[in-house]
DNA sequence: GAAAATAATATGTAGCTACATAATAAAGTC
DNA sequence: GACTTTATTATGTAGCTACATATTATTTTC
């Protein structure tokens, strides 16, 4: 068992977070300069830049050119959650995966939609609702406005059979995404479809994405009781 | 205005971002090596390499040595959403801050804490309930338990003057993380204190936070109806 | 012809240099 | 003394080289 002939960024990484933990650099301190760090644990600069890109990434630390580097004093918990497509989602927790569409029409965009997809006047957008099933139960119900500016193949799916869920991820790749969370009373619609009583509480997530600055789709999505999301460092 | 004299990452990657967004490289698709569309782009390997980690990252592509990168067949939507000390949250608002200890004690973890915490056996850990305020009006509730071989000087802090949510994230950095949501219907106690009624929906924002392999302390922590949490690309 | 050993290959990482950039500190100007 | 200009400094980034590592592909061996 010899010494490790090399640190790699990650060593370092732990080494700095480890100093941090233990308060050798205290919340608010400025730590020792890149190059400083590197003569001291024995590895070139770019080693130490790339360990403190990761701790700054993970908000531990903030940085500023000729400022130096320092421990965050208001550290921020950040996280990061992976929403894949919804029949993934259930087959990785081992569900039987199933699909029904509720209705599909061309719909004037209301205000709260405008705002979601931020445009400045209404549109005709298509307005789809959808089930999606785990093992024959309900699993999350959605409700998704598509422009049809972004999308326009979109119509030549059988939505009756594909879930537009399903075919807009892996067609149209969107460049920005914003993903919003709260909680709702189940309403009469909501609960039947779900299959639970009125007023049962309820996780939304609301998805909307774009391409450039062009929308593409919005989808709140409702899931059934008891559904969970999980993040991670 | 002459031409950008050289590529950045960032460039590279928008580029290929770009690519795989028009269908250059579809779905699916494997990439060029780096080292080609290096030369193609002109610029250095690292550059690429830079920019691919950075799709990589972001859900788009994938990477395996030797089998190169590929443009993924599912991709998934990846957000990253970031939670304040809930004090500069309220002010970052606009809203003034308020605070109140509800209660304080030690208590003997029961069964879904010990699971929250990953603990083979129950312990004693100190247990605090208290309440955030937005202008004089219920914020979010929290009911946390601290363990105190990780976190003893908390038996020296005035909880009823200093919120454990704000003493423990700027004493106790963490090593991981794990943070989790859904939705509850208030039960009495909950809607007392956050001024609802009993059967208002609400969101729980579960946290755990450990340094190293310890457990630090477990929050669920219930916002007042109306709450959204957002999370960006 | 199947299994094992070997070669080939694309990405991953570390070190070095050189220069860019932003923020601060110091010096100079009216 | 307040304002502007000029240095200084620490981080940010690009390019290069060299080597590590994980797969896949090929060849050898029995």
């Amino acid at each position: 068992m010899t010494v490790q002939a090399r640190l790699s960024w990650a060593d370092v990484r732990d080494e700095v977070r480890a100093r941090i933990l233990n308060r050798t650099y205290a919340p608010g301190d400025k730590l020792p300069r890149d190059e400083d760090l590197a003569a001291e644990l024995g590895c070139a600069r770019t080693t130490v830049h790339r360990a403190m890109q990761d701790l700054t990434l993970s908000g531990l630390v903030e940085r500023k050119r000729k400022g130096g580097t320092h421990v965050r004093a208001d550290p921020v918990t950040r996280a990061t959650f992976e929403i894949p497509i919804t029949r993934l989602e259930v087959e990785q927790r081992g569900g039987r995966y199933g699909y029904h569409l509720i209705s599909r029409a061309m719909e004037v965009t209301p205000l709260p939609i405008m705002a979601r997809l931020g445009l400045p006047e209404p549109a005709r957008m298509l307005r789809v609702k959808a089930l999606h099933l785990a093992d024959s139960r309900p699993y999350m119900v959605e409700d998704r406005w598509i422009d049809l500016t972004s999308a326009p193949e979109i119509l030549n799916v059988d939505l009756s059979r594909d879930s537009a869920n399903e075919w807009l991820v892996r067609h149209k790749p969107y460049s920005r995404v914003d993903v919003r969370f709260h909680a709702v009373n189940a309403e009469s619609d909501s609960a039947r479809h779900l299959a639970t009583e009125v007023g049962q509480a309820l996780l939304v997530i609301e998805r909307t994405t774009w391409i450039g600055r062009d929308p593409i789709t919005t989808v709140q999505a409702i899931a059934a009781p008891g559904y969970q999301l999980t993040a991670k460092s």
